[in-house]
DNA sequence: ATGGGACTCTCGA
DNA sequence: TCGAGAGTCCCAT
């Protein structure tokens, strides 16, 4: 009867459906030991097996148990040992703006420059609002120069997140304005609306350091992952992993700077600022696609 | 100065 | 295999 309903929900699922997929996610990695069956996990949720089977697979184009599979260590060592990683094939300027193809999803980046960095946002107006991803809610944040950040919130924790997120940038002036985002909200989750002659702006507001870092992100190609150690390596710095890990960490725009893409040496996914399931949930999604 | 990681290695069990 | 502990480097305060 509403197939129109339906189709409209294959592109982006509602925040619902997130929740749903999400928590069989954790559920099918909690004890991967004893990976629960999927008629205990549709108990365990209160919902028909066929339908959770359904739901999960229309979102990730992927059944869960190949989905658990592209998550898992294995996969991942193999990503990460086959061909060479692409990501040294440009030489990044350091330091401003420089623009780029980059990504799948066609980034063009800027950097603010060093004073712009250190006035802690003074005299940057940011219009911000939450918007319904594949991923849970979503925070878009947005200048006039393009996207400067992106965070996601589970249900309860939006108040959190904006915090999280204010507080990068302390002196800025915040709008809530869902009509400023709303343009970058669609196409940012919708692979079809990916195109190389309607780049996203998106501007990196970060230290030095961590402006070479999340450039270095921007490099690696979807279904492709990269360590900590890679990166540390490729921005001349091969001992500085660690600080790596930290810089991304606080990359402001989630997503779209691809630090879901980082992993450790060993193939773990090891930690992700806006929560584990959550980027196991991107990588899988990707997997899909790649 | 100092603290503390979204890291990595090395061992022991 | 797996996990704890220590080493290490560089950012942020």
């Amino acid at each position: 009867m509403q197939i129109t309903l339906d189709k409209a929900k294959e592109i982006i699922p509602a925040d619902e459906d997130y929740r749903i997929v999400s928590g069989v996610i954790a559920m099918l990695t909690e004890d991967y030991r004893d990976q629960p069956s999927l008629e205990s996990i549709a108990g365990r949720m209160k919902r028909d097996p066929i339908e959770l089977q359904k739901t999960f697979t229309r979102w990730a184009g992927l059944s869960p148990k190949a989905f658990l599979q592209a998550v898992t260590l294995d996969h991942a060592k193999r990503l990460l040992r086959d061909e060479n990683l692409p990501l040294l094939e440009t030489t990044l300027e350091l330091g401003l703006s420089s623009p780029g193809r980059l990504h799948d999803l066609f980034v063009t980046h800027e950097a603010m420059s060093p004073g712009e960095w250190k006035a802690n946002g003074r005299g940057l107006d940011i219009r911000y609002g939450f918007v319904a991803s594949p991923f849970g809610k979503a925070l878009l944040m947005v200048t006039d120069r393009g996207l400067c950040g992106l965070a996601f919130a589970d249900p309860g924790e939006e108040e959190e997140a904006l915090r999280d997120m204010t507080g990068r940038w302390p002196e800025a002036i915040f709008h809530a304005d869902e009509a400023a985002v709303a343009p970058y909200a669609g196409r940012i989750f919708d692979e079809a609306r990916w195109r190389a002659e309607e780049p996203l702006r998106v501007v990196l507001i970060g230290t030095d350091f961590q402006i070479r870092v999340w450039e270095q992100l921007l490099e690696i190609p979807l279904g492709r992952l990269c360590t900590y150690s890679d990166i540390a390596t490729n921005i001349g710095m091969p001992k500085a992993s660690r600080a790596v890990g930290a810089a991304v960490g606080r990359n402001p725009v989630s997503f779209v700077v691809p630090c879901h893409r980082a992993i450790g040496k060993s193939g773990a996914l090891t930690g992700y600022h806006w929560g584990l399931t959550r980027k196991r949930a991107m990588l899988g999604w990707e997997a899909a696609k790649g």
